[in-house]
DNA sequence: CCGATACGCAACTGTACCGTTTCGAAAGTC
DNA sequence: GACTTTCGAAACGGTACAGTTGCGTATCGG
């Protein structure tokens, strides 16, 4: 062995890459999507000038402006709600309460928004987005509803794919109206309740 | 009196501008919107150039991008429904027939998409669009529901607002989401009688 | 037919961005 | 100190679009 560098991971020569900058560059893009409404609006020379960094340094870490949002979009993932309380409507709860919160950090809901409105031109963007973070949170509610249903406390016949489409659909479309503000706190026991129960008298 | 054109609006001389010309421009203007995903992504050349039409042509009538689109999507209002059935179930499904159907027409929903995903960017446009078509038909929706709590049939502390954006949320949610396919034709039945009834067992 | 206007088309200037390259300086290892 | 790589900055050619202008033709009224 002539190789005293032999640590572990065969550290390169050189100046190693900023991290600041790398931060620096994702927050940028993300705000810019945030912002621009569209992945169309992320220039890369703009996320060049608002991250601070030369281009180059971009074009160094990513391909293109796709990978970029690809890699800048992983940021912006939250853990899943794991809900296993005691009562289908407290799964519920917490599981919309976490849809709220998501919803309440305007620019993340603007980032997915932009995204998922750029679907016809960039379909890989929609599709894994669709894949890694929307998908397995619908999971998330789908069984929470199925469980409340084996306990006998949903009505047996209820369409589970119906159900998550109502509590999901509410808060996104509350959280995207225009001019209607912020969500408010207790929206997500509001909504619950409300489906729950049902509008019908008695 | 030396005229003999004062007939009635004093139509100017020379060549009339082409009705065939503004519909292909209106129409190439909503494809355009519908399928980019964005203001930013409709252009005038490409207008021009889809509706078969020199880029003179639009200039002579709108002044730039922002006014064109907002006469374009003038074309896209259809007539409030406007429900008087002799039952609130029937009063809603008939509301929520008449999103459906409006969500089913993907070019209409793609372009109200784009246009609100362009909030920040042109909020003119935004504002316009929620005041004239948005809210009016939120509105229909309002007046439905509260028809029903006089009426008995829906329960008296039924939160109006809550229940509107259900409704509207889950539709459009639905109509939006990625890879979902097109909405079913008893959709709109389905979530009415599902929130109706509520989901919980008896 | 004449004048006026609109038509589609092409050419033009100006701006913005892409993706690449070059540069001198900085920051690491040996 | 020698070497390697990254840094931010600037410049470049290329593409796309905005908005304007000129041109020859078409379509209206008188």
């Amino acid at each position: 062995m002539t190789h005293t560098t032999d640590q572990c991971s065969a550290r390169p020569p050189g100046r190693p890459r900023s991290e600041r900058a790398a931060k620096a560059i994702v927050d940028a893009t993300l705000d810019l999507l945030a912002e621009e409404g569209g992945v169309a609006g992320v220039s890369i020379e703009a996320v060049a000038a608002r991250a601070g960094v030369g281009k180059t340094t971009i074009y160094r870490r990513w391909p293109n402006k796709e990978a970029l949002i690809i890699d800048a979009l992983a940021a912006l993932k939250e853990p899943l709600p794991e809900p296993r309380g005691v009562s289908v409507r407290e799964d519920l709860i917490a599981i919309a309460r976490a849809f709220v919160a998501d919803k309440s950090d305007k620019k993340r809901v603007d980032c997915y928004w932009s995204v998922l409105g750029s679907a016809e031109r960039y379909p890989e963007l929609v599709e894994r987005v669709t894949r890694e973070v929307i998908e397995p949170r619908r999971e998330v509610m789908r069984a929470a509803l199925r469980r409340g249903i084996a306990s006998g406390e949903l009505r047996p016949d209820l369409d589970v794919e119906l159900a998550q489409w109502i509590i999901t659909g509410t808060i996104t479309h509350r959280a995207r109206a225009a001019g209607a503000g912020p969500v408010p706190v207790d929206f997500a026991e509001r909504i619950v309740d409300a489906v729950l129960a049902g509008f019908a008298a008695h």
